[in-house]
DNA sequence: TCGTAATATTACAAGTATGTGTCAGAAATG
DNA sequence: CATTTCTGACACATACTTGTAATATTACGA
């Protein structure tokens, strides 16, 4: 899973180094500038997934800011989260107004702000806010139904999307095939046992991509597991 | 431009008039309900393109009910602004966690949750807020009531207008017949779920362009998915 | 090493879902 | 009011999926 990528342009040092911090250790891949200048060369560079952005920043103010980044192609739809130390709400609508998707009145706890930044891209991007399932190599995406292995998308059936997506919710865990028909064919089907190897054997040929090893463990007079690659 | 659907959750009952009256006058299309339960039957019988929802209303609490539309399959990408007259910060964490995508704290003015909502609904709808919307090659002027494909205008029905509306404001994401037939026809159409199918071939009949590869994902035994091209 | 039980593989026919052309009535257009 | 366009339904064609059975292979204990 990459990172989602943040771009933090705040010139109080001392909090920018805090929330860098905070925020790398959630597992945020995090750029910080003071300079607004410079936050339009990042970001023109490297287009980072959401940008936070101080309202009072040197140089440029951080609501031109705002308004290159829409005007821009590629960073027209990045996120914006404005921080900003007045309560006064025309600031506020100016800033709403001016393209930001939402802001932080100061003082806030990084814990506040890390709410929000994860709310802002569960809405834009929720592959990047944990709506994936990831196993190993493997990621499900339930929303648009696909299932991908090292970036390559996976063409796979009906009920081969299900059994997997059975796995990929309990991985590790060893499952006799009556549990499998249960599960995935719905309680009290009246297939055959059997029939699961055949599904399983489907599945592997559906998620063998350049010779990866196969995740699918077999548990001899048990059943069989999905193992994380 | 359809008027985006509001559902105002609020016991308040002079608050939840003064906040109707504005959002009609601004155009949009406001239901109003004083109770968690029969929000959640609003939501269900015609969803809401946004909820608005006090953190205290009686009967179930506001962050069951935005837990309760989170977890059903059509209310679940809604988005949803809570109303709150509490400070703490954890509570409002609480929300953002819960699933909501912002929050406003009373004592707010109706100016400041119009620019939020429509921030909002700007983010997650753009056609609503009279944006053109790009997915791929696909462009669409919700104004001006257009679609082009590479530069090219489609010559395309109304229905198919619909329903290319409807796809590209939710791009990947894979829709049942039965949700396409409730979004793009109306809650309750008594309509053959095949005459999806019809129209999703007159759809990528209109769409097609000098043989660029068909946008539309046919995803079996599940629905349709718009794949950016 | 061998026999047995369990699993893997293959082929196939029946079943199910989707694609497509057409039509009659409805609705929009002028 | 005449004409055109749109709509929903249906029927047939096609493509894909699925369960089973038959056969091959593998693993394990005696």
């Amino acid at each position: 899973m990459s990172a989602p990528k943040l771009l933090l342009v705040e010139d109080d040092s001392a909090l920018a180094e805090l929330l860098k911090y905070r925020f790398e250790s959630e597992g945020y891949d995090v750029r910080v500038t003071a300079d607004g200048e410079e936050a339009m060369m990042l970001a023109a560079e490297d287009t980072p997934d959401l940008v936070i952005l101080d309202w009072m920043i040197e140089g440029v103010s951080g609501i031109e800011v705002c308004r290159r980044l829409r005007r821009e192609k590629e960073t027209a739809h990045v996120p914006i989260i404005m921080l900003t130390a007045r309560e006064a709400e025309d600031d506020r609508v100016r800033g709403l107004e001016t393209g930001a998707d939402d802001y932080v009145t100061k003082p806030f706890s990084p814990r506040e702000l890390l709410a929000r930044v994860s709310a802002v891209l569960r809405r834009v991007r929720p592959a990047l806010a944990g709506e994936t399932i990831e196993v190993g190599d493997l990621k499900l995406d339930p929303v648009a139904h696909r299932v991908e292995r090292r970036g390559r998308q996976l063409q796979i059936g009906p009920t081969e999307y299900r059994l997997i997506k059975f796995f990929m919710e309990h991985p590790r865990r060893v499952f006799s095939r009556g549990q499998l028909l249960d599960a995935v064919w719905g309680t009290g089907s009246e297939i055959e046992e059997r029939t699961v190897d055949v599904h399983i054997r489907r599945l592997r040929k559906a998620i063998t991509v350049d010779n990866a090893r196969d995740p699918i463990r077999t548990v001899r007079s048990a059943g069989y597991a999905l193992e994380p690659v």
